[in-house]
Formats: structure tokens, sequence, C-alpha cells
DNA sequence: GATAATAGTTGATGATGGAAACTATATTTG
DNA sequence: CAAATATAGTTTCCATCATCAACTATTATC
């Protein structure tokens, strides 16, 4: 086993303790929670997503995703919309709240992370962002560990 | 705003939504859930750790923790012992068992990441390392978002 | 038209984290 | 040294939230 391979591993873990639940304040993020947000993001990053859609993303199941969607539409996120093509299907769609939020909160996180790589130079943030990158499309194209 | 600041933070969001809860699958990690597989990491990481540095170190309350390590020390994964220096602390260690579990669930998650990063030349593999190692210290050190 | 398949919702349940009250021990103070 | 205060951890009550399975509504298949 490379060690390198297990450092990334430990990194990418602590990190994303940071990133989720535990980091993600409901101070910050108006009164959405992590999935909440992460839901959100996807009905603004994909015109019409479906329920479905949605659970794959973020791989929760469609029930869990209905109840999601249900907070985010009583709180006026998004919307609800029957699909005209089929039924069955629901539409989500953000609202300009929805849209403002989802700007808001990553513009936060964007001014936090921005004073957390302040002293390092441009060139090689470049270069950290390639690699989150690379590393990302790597995983998502691996899918969910099992 | 630098725009690949912001390209960092989704990237670290949407990594993290991979390595958060709804990554870390029951089934490869034997009966922990993340927040518990976190908290033995500590612990056998931190001799004789307390309570209240888990949650610092975790950014839950020690209420939390304190049901945390009831679960791991129920299903045998590490034990209690009173200080003996001051007797109001709990020391947390890990058992056999603890130590085992940790080592297996690093070990799956490094081989994941060996799968994932296969087509990965090795000395960009040192420079991922590296530049995880740099984001991990500058969030560490800014603390959590607030 | 009847049956099967599919998208989404709902009710019951279980896991889990936080706030505040509580216990036990240690430290400070008069 | 005894009383008051502080601290570490536990417990109780409560809120959040995800899953499973059953259900409804719509579409596809035969």
């Amino acid at each position: 086993m490379d060690s390198n391979i297990s450092e990334i591993y430990s990194l990418i873990q602590d990190l994303s303790w940071y990133f989720g639940n535990q980091g993600f304040d409901g101070e910050c993020c108006e009164d959405l929670s992590l999935v909440e947000y992460m839901a959100l993001k996807k009905v603004c990053a994909i015109k019409n997503i479906t329920i479905q859609e949605i659970g794959a993303a973020l791989n929760i199941t469609k029930s869990g995703v209905s109840k999601v969607i249900d907070r985010l539409e009583e709180k006026d996120y998004v919307l609800r919309e029957q699909s005209s093509e089929d039924g069955r299907v629901c539409c989500v769609k953000p609202t300009e709240k929805g849209l403002n939020a989802v700007k808001k909160i990553s513009d936060r996180y964007s001014e936090y992370l921005m004073e957390v790589l302040d002293s390092i130079e441009k060139d090689l943030l470049v270069n950290i962002r390639d690699v989150m990158e690379l590393l990302y499309k790597a995983i998502r194209e691996k899918g969910y560990i099992k």
C-alpha cells in the first residue's frame, strides 16, 4: 500500500469532517441543514431536476429526498411542479430565495476559504484547484464506496 | 472573489459529501457510524484522550461525545478509565478490537482510493498529498467556520 | 382494458446530537 | 478546614432526520 494513498485518504476524511455536518453550522447557512443545502445546490444547478435524480446525486433514498424537498418547499426555497411529459414525475425548481441563498452561502464559504488560503501563492492556488478537481472527478467516476 | 477559491470550495464540499455520512456505509465499516469511527480514530491516535478532547477535535458537545463513547464501549471498541490524576476525568482507550477496526476501515478506504487514483502518476500523487495536507493544516488552524 | 412498472408520498421506527439539569470530584476562598 | 465555586462527565428530555414498507397516482405493456 502506497503510504501516500493512506495519507491522502486520512486527509480527505478529516477535511470532510470540517465541511460535513459538524462544520456546517446553522448560523452561517440561513435555516438550512447540510443535506437541504446540498439538495438545493442540485436543484439550482440542474434544470427541472427530479426527486430521484437528487437522490442519486446525493446517495439518499427517494423517501428521504421527498422529505428534504418538503422542508425546502415549506421554507420557500424551491417549488414542486408536475412534469408535463410524465405525470408521475415531480420537477423541482429553485425560487428566487433559493437561488439567492445558494449564492450567499457559497460566498460565505468562499470567503472563509479565502481567509484560510490567504498566504498561499496564486499559482499554488491553481494547483490546489486542479488537484481537487482531479480527485473529485476520479471519485465521482468510481462511485460511492461500497 | 478569486474564482479558483469558489471552485475549490465547491469541490471540497462535494468531495466531503462522498466521504461524509452519505458515503460512509455500514457495510464496509463493521457496525460503526461515521461519528463513531471518527471518535475511535481519535481514541487510537491520542493516548488517554478525554471526553472533552474528543469533543473539541470533532466539534461536538461533551454530551454528544459521552453517548458516542457509550456506544463504542458497548460494542467493545473502547474502554473508559478514571484518570488517576483527576478523578473527574475519564480517559478513553482503544481495545484490541478498536485498533483492528480502525486499521481495517482505513485499509478499506485506502484501497478504494487506490483504485480511484490508479492511473495517476507517482509524482502527481505526492503533489496531491502535499496539497491536501496544506489545505487541511490551513483549515485546522483557522478553526471551524462560524 | 387488465396487469405490471414507475415516481413520489406517507407513517412508523430508529439513530443520534444538543440543552440543561444532575452527580462526582477538585479547587478556591474566607 | 468547611463552604462555595468550578469542572468533567452523565443523563433526561427533546428535536431532527433518514430509512423501510406500504400506499397513491400515473404510465407502459400485453
